[in-house]
DNA sequence: GTATATGCAAAGCATTTGCATTAAA
DNA sequence: TTTAATGCAAATGCTTTGCATATAC
C-alpha cells in the first residue's frame, strides 16, 4: 500500500502540504534529506515551509510510517520502505545509501540477559564503507 | 591494550591535552559525549577547550581507536572499546546506551551482489527501545 | 628550530520552537 | 465552529573553522 493510502486509512488529517511531502516520499529506495523533501513537494506546492516539512516528517516517523536513517555524514535521511524489512549500506565519505536484503540476519538475536529491562522496537544493521566512486577520487 | 598506550605505540604527539582526553576515555562501557569528555579532562587539567577535545576525538576516530556512535536522541557518543566488536542498545527517549553481545550476529553478511562495489568498512547491529525508566515516566 | 597543537570566538548547519494566521473537518 | 496545521523568523544545539599563540619533538 503506498504511503499516501495508508495515511488516509489512519484518518490523518490531509493538508495540500502534507500531501505533497508524502508524495514526495513514494518508492522503493527513496532516502531524502528534509531538504530534498521540500525540493521536490515545492515542485508541487510552491508554498510549503522547511518547518511544515520536519513538523511532518517527525509525525511519519513517530506513526511508524517512515524510517529515519542516521547514518554517515550529513543530514537525516527519511526512507518510506517501513513494509519490507531491510537495512542500509552506506558511503562513510559522500553518504550514498543503499538499500540492502543481507543473509542471516534473522538469526540476529538479543538474549533476555542483554536487554537490560528495554522494550525493544527495532533492530537496525549498518554496512558502512565506501563506494566505488569515493574510493577512486583522492582518499 | 589501554587507549592510551596505543596511542603512544602509534608514535601520536602527546601533549598534556590529549593525554587527558585520551584518560577520560579509558574503560569499557564508556559512552561519553564530547561535553562529557571535556568534563572529566577538565577534572584533571582545567585549561582543556572543547575546540580540542572535537579535534582530538576525530582523529582518534580517523585512527581507529574509538568508535563513534551516532543513536537515538542527543549528540554522538564516543566508544573506546575497539578492541572487543560488540554493538549497542539504545533508549529511543533518553539516549542511554548499552553494549550488547547478540547472538547469531556473526551469520549476517552482505553477499557481493549486495555491495554495490562498496569496501566494507564495519558491520553494526543497533538496537533501539525504550528502557525502563522512561518506560514508567510517561510515555 | 620547525612543524604542529591549542584556545578563542565566530561561523556553520540541521533542526526545533513560539506565535499569529489560516484552513480542514 | 472548533481544533489543528502552517509559515515565518528567531532560537537552539552540536560541531567545525580561522587564526594568532604556544609547545612537543
Amino acid at each position: 500500500m503506498a504511503l499516501l493510502e495508508r495515511l488516509r486509512a489512519r484518518q490523518w488529517r490531509i493538508t495540500p502540504q502534507r500531501r505533497v511531502i508524502a508524495q514526495a516520499l513514494e518508492g522503493d529506495h527513496v532516502h531524502l534529506t528534509a531538504d530534498e523533501v521540500l525540493g521536490v513537494a515545492r515542485g508541487r506546492l510552491p508554498e510549503v515551509s522547511l518547518a511544515t516539512v520536519y513538523n511532518t516528517l517527525n509525525e511519519l516517523v513517530a506513526m511508524g510510517e517512515v524510517q529515519q536513517v542516521d547514518a554517515g555524514p550529513g543530514p537525516t535521511r527519511y526512507d518510506p520502505n517501513v513494509e519490507q524489512p531491510h537495512h542500509h549500506l552506506v558511503c562513510l565519505r559522500c553518504g550514498e545509501l543503499h538499500d540492502v536484503y543481507p543473509v542471516g540476519e534473522d538469526s540476529i538475536e538479543l538474549p533476555r540477559s542483554q536487554r537490560f529491562g528495554y522494550q525493544l522496537v527495532s533492530r537496525d544493521v549498518l554496512f558502512q564503507g565506501y563506494c566505488s566512486r569515493c574510493r577512486s577520487t583522492g582518499q
